[in-house]
DNA sequence: AGGTATAATCAGTATTAGTGATGATAACTC
DNA sequence: GAGTTATCATCACTAATACTGATTATACCT
């Protein structure tokens, strides 16, 4: 994986001024991978976003909307509206937790593990093309 | 410079699956980045992404807003609104460009050039606590 | 001079994230 | 085991931010 200051060079003519503040950086190279990414996967339905949630969820470990909000660092309320999308979609279903009535147990279907495998493709596209100026 | 797995690494537990999702990494560290900043920056009355601004005004060379925008890959719409606020603090001037009278060139003020110092360290200071849990 | 392009601004809209309240269920306490 | 408190998901509302289109002034081009 390439450095920040490998990255930074790639990116072409940044200001000089702005090189200590590596928070812009990183906020930089979200914002094109994220851009990239978002028409790569236009097709298939979803977003950038909507990927984190396929990914953790493909580790095959059914999960409830807490943790996945944990684990993905997304608020609890923004969970619930993408799953909604994904669930829309087909790609995940919501069955109630048995051990605690409270909660859902998010599981991918066949056409969400078909997704996620074609999104993570988009995304290996996306690192090689962000990133490719470097080497 | 750190790498982006050092970094990676650093963040704590990252679902496993999301690794190769470099897209998702520079999203993560720009949030922690863009918190940490603002919560220092907030008693002088900016943000984050006021501080952009204020650093490329910092070079000293008087710039449109159009120029200002390609430089920080702002909207120009945008800039507008976030140098009224720069304005609103005394912190830039707009003045003609007597050039071409369509285009405002854009100065820092003596308070200007103060807050991009104090926040140039805060700044330093955001790098490192964020970055330093890496050796 | 007339037509086209650009700079800044504004008003409106879209997108997204965050807050607070609610109903259901669980866990805890006595 | 009844009552209190905490947690999960959801919803409705709000806040923050970014994007769109129209407008005005000025420049450029021929």
């Amino acid at each position: 994986m390439p450095t920040l200051s490998e990255i930074q060079a790639a990116r072409g003519p940044l200001p000089a001024s702005l090189s200590i503040w590596t928070g812009y950086l990183f906020g930089r190279a979200s914002q094109q991978c994220r851009a990239h990414f978002n028409a790569l996967v236009e097709p298939l339905g979803i977003q950038g976003r909507h990927f984190g949630l396929l990914a953790v969820l493909g580790e095959g470990i059914p999960l409830s909307q807490v943790d996945l909000g944990e684990r993905l660092g997304i608020d609890r309320n923004t969970i619930v509206l993408l799953l909604d999308d994904l669930q829309g979609l087909s790609l995940v279903i919501r069955d109630r937790d048995p051990r605690d009535r409270r909660a859902h147990l998010v599981t991918l279907t066949d056409k969400g593990r078909d997704v996620l495998e074609k999104s993570t493709k988009m995304a290996r596209r996306t690192n090689e093309e962000v990133l490719s100026p470097l080497s």
